[in-house]
DNA sequence: CCAGTACTTAGGTTG
DNA sequence: TAAGTACTGG
């Protein structure tokens, strides 16, 4: 047990003390993972059987850090056996093992919050509600936070201040599309995220057994990251430890910023309450930072009113000061960082991965992207559309979704006609009335046309069996072949790939394409290869995991020496020698939304603690003194943060000569350059165009409609010359698709398309 | 069905 | 400004 060595007192008691309710809070590089791990090594030492320990953390990374360097300390095999992971993919796990009870099959699909969205939308828009009153992301967020706080369809029907509050954001219909949203996806056997912890403590609630189950074998439970936990959290955890509670939770109530999204601080302050004889530590030396960063940011934080009292300090050196540097524009702020990281690394050959920028919101990531992009100096910008939410790959996983679970709806949407078969908006709508109707999935009146009679023309009754085979010839072989081979067949059968082959020479965004699908492939042939031959995977159990994974579950071995760009709440956890932390306006940071209460600037507070809390050796901090705001420049003041640092912490550094002269000839430029004059004579050209185009009379149809054959080459007017590969419906609902060699293949309405057979 | 246009809206984010 | 959605004409 030498690594204990390696632990400073608090944290070694705190790491030893594994009997009994145990809170541990960490202040900001304190080296709380490390007392984490050590902990859990130190019980599986002390002969707690690893089946018995359950370790629960708020992202992938976070898990899959602590199972590596527990794996190094204990070894492999038996850090496997940790239940160890995110809440949302251990409880999932522990749903699909018990899903019959529920109700819900066990290969449930878990729905992301796109096709939570897109539930949404349909009911409102079946309900014939105001789409501007409900929005599907609001609409979402409030059924998010009922699930939350543990709040049934039923019971939000019956609370009269939830009814009020409705009322009062002019969306009486609440009650009414919550309970609509939790049916159907109980239709298409499909839990969203919130779910995932709503429906974990039903199941807890109203099996006793399953309790008691799980509480004997999670007699140890540790819990990373709690200030960040919802009531639907704790109240599992509070369950589960309830016999044995041997409950360890770590946090610091000083880097909660998450509680937009339902995180309570108030779970840290109930621990006291639920286990009165706790034992509490305080980790409260920092390895990380200068002594420069770690006392400005205690003076930060000391503003707040609400926290828990610690005294953060550190034996580092005392490190330079904090500089803090002015521009005239986002864009002067972009150019004069980015020559700051360019001449750091010139004169101190530093690696690109020492820096580190970071900013309140995405859209700031422009500027400085364009900058480092003209330096030739390579970064990466975090956040944004994930690999998982491409439209490619969510297009092919639902194939593989539908493959597993029939029922589930979203998927089914998304691919009835993609690629194109000929089956029509109006005709799956009236598939989703009539499912809706009997209350079953739209899957089982495609599948059952004798059952449910439809009013839908024979065509597309044929095209929608034809489907179904199809999709059930792959879910035949899902228990038959491997993952990977089963995967490569849906991708060729189902058409994806060749929709997306025709595309390949035609630009780089469609090549990309190709190769994200090839990526996902590559990632299932891995996934499913897992240890020998014989136990290869099958695609429902990729499929299992797959809606719970991020990009950094990728495991893509690009090159890490990078300059980071990212949210500051993205950057939480992570550390860089050299932080520039931007865009330090009134109105952006702290951000315009949260001056309305105590609390929220508090949280923005608790925000900018975190910043100034990732830098090791060096923290500049930046602000404009005008910037661009959706297209109008907009002048901007310091924010208030910089003055609540002590003045002895900072460096004002002077504003650079010539940035004058660069800003002069900038707007000099908007206001004399003739171009822009040239481009709004332009616009009116292209108007005034129009008229005479819409002049020329379109031609008279001739009979195309009538003798049009597959196999025919035609000429389009706007696509050019091409052949006829299919043809569908009757009357003015016939359409031909057709493949133009210089368009790739398109469906158009033979009523519309003006097409000239050739001869 | 496709493509072009008019109109709206704008935070932070994990699973 | 930019991106996304809803609408409209062929």
């Amino acid at each position: 047990m030498g690594y204990l060595d390696e632990l400073n007192t608090s944290q070694r008691e705190a790491a030893e003390n594994i009997e009994g309710p145990t809170m541990v809070i960490a202040g900001a590089g304190s080296g709380k993972t490390r007392v984490l791990t050590f902990r859990i090594a130190y019980m599986i030492d002390k002969g707690v059987d690893p089946f018995n320990i359950m370790a629960l953390t708020f992202t992938n990374k976070a898990a899959k850090e602590m199972t590596e360097r527990i794996g190094t300390i204990v070894g492999g095999g038996e850090a496997r056996n940790i239940t160890m992971g995110t809440f949302h993919s251990v409880f999932s796990r522990i749903l699909r093992y018990n899903a019959d009870r529920l109700g819900y099959p066990s290969n449930f699909t878990i729905y992301d919050t796109q096709d939570s969205k897109s539930v949404l939308k349909s009911i409102i828009s079946d309900f014939n509600l105001d789409n501007k009153a409900y929005k599907a992301g609001n609409v979402l967020g409030r059924i998010s936070s009922a699930k939350n706080n543990l709040i049934s369809p039923d019971a939000y029907a019956q609370n009269a201040d939830i009814q009020q509050e409705d009322k009062m954001s002019k969306r009486p219909e609440m009650g009414r599309v919550y309970k609509t949203y939790a049916n159907r996806c109980f239709n298409a056997g499909a839990m969203d995220f919130d779910d995932l912890l709503y429906q974990t403590n039903v199941l807890l609630r109203d099996f006793p057994e399953v309790l008691y189950h799980y509480q004997q074998k999670f007699r140890y439970i540790l819990v990373d990251e709690y200030q960040d936990t919802n009531y639907a959290q704790y109240l599992i955890v509070k369950k589960l430890a309830a016999v044995y509670e041997n409950i360890c939770v770590v946090g610091d109530d000083a880097q909660s910023i998450y509680s937009f999204r339902g995180a309570n601080i108030q779970n840290i302050l109930n621990f006291k309450k639920d286990y009165p004889d706790f034992k509490l530590f305080k980790l409260e030396q920092n390895y990380r930072s200068t002594k420069n960063i770690v006392e400005a940011a205690n003076g930060v934080i000391a503003k707040n009113k609400d926290q828990i009292k610690k005294t953060v300090w550190t034996d580092n050196v005392q490190g330079e000061k904090i500089r803090v540097v002015r521009t005239l524009t986002d864009n002067e702020e972009g150019k004069l960082i980015t020559n700051k990281i360019y001449d750091a690394i010139g004169n101190n050959g530093l690696y690109y991965s020492d820096f580190a920028i970071l900013y309140r919101t995405n859209k700031q990531s422009r500027s400085f992207e364009e900058s480092l992009r003209k330096l030739n100096i390579p970064y990466k910008i975090y956040g944004g559309l994930s690999f998982y939410q491409r439209k490619e790959i969510k297009d092919l996983l639902s194939y593989f979704r539908l493959t597993a679970n029939h029922h589930d709806e979203e998927a089914l949407k998304r691919v009835i006609n993609y690629p194109k078969r000929g089956i029509g908006k109006t005709s799956m709508q009236n598939i989703l009335i009539e499912a809706n109707k009997h209350g079953v999935s739209a899957w089982e009146i495609m599948s059952n046309f004798m059952k449910y009679p439809v009013a839908i023309n024979t065509g597309a009754k044929n095209k929608m069996s034809d489907f179904v085979t199809m999709i059930k010839s792959f879910a035949a072989q899902l228990e038959k072949i491997d993952g990977y081979t089963l995967a490569q067949e849906i991708a060729r059968t189902s058409g994806i790939l060749k929709e997306l082959h025709t595309d390949k020479d035609k630009g780089p965004e469609e090549v990309e394409r190709y190769q994200n699908i090839e990526e996902l492939l590559s990632g299932i042939r891995s996934f499913v290869a897992g240890q020998g031959e014989h136990d290869s995977k099958s695609l429902s159990e990729f499929m299992m995991d797959v809606a719970l994974l991020t990009d950094a579950d990728q495991n893509k071995d690009d090159d890490k020496n990078h300059v980071t760009l990212m949210t500051i709440h993205s950057s939480k956890g992570l550390e860089f020698p050299n932080v520039y932390l931007v865009g330090l306006e009134e109105n952006l940071f702290p951000s315009q939304m949260a001056l309305n209460s105590r609390t929220e600037l508090e949280e923005e507070r608790r925000l900018f603690y975190v910043a100034i809390t990732r830098a090791k050796t060096t923290c500049t901090l930046s602000y404009a003194t005008s910037r661009f705001l959706w297209g109008n420049l907009i002048s901007s003041e310091p924010s208030r943060f910089i003055d609540e640092i002590d003045r002895k912490f900072l460096e004002f550094e002077a504003p650079q000569r010539g940035k004058g002269r660069s800003l002069g000839g900038r707007l000099g430029g908007a206001f004399s350059n003739p171009t822009a004059s040239g481009g709004l004579n332009k616009n009116l050209a292209s108007k005034s165009l129009t008229p005479v185009n819409r002049a020329n009379p379109p031609k008279p149809k001739t009979g195309g409609t009538l003798d049009l054959k597959v196999g025919y080459n035609v000429e389009h007017d706007r696509f050019g010359k091409g052949k006829v590969i299919q043809l569908d419906g009757d009357g003015p609902d016939k359409k031909a698709t057709i493949f133009f060699p210089k368009h790739g293949s398109k469906t158009v309405l033979l009523r519309f398309a003006n097409l000239k057979v050739e001869g």
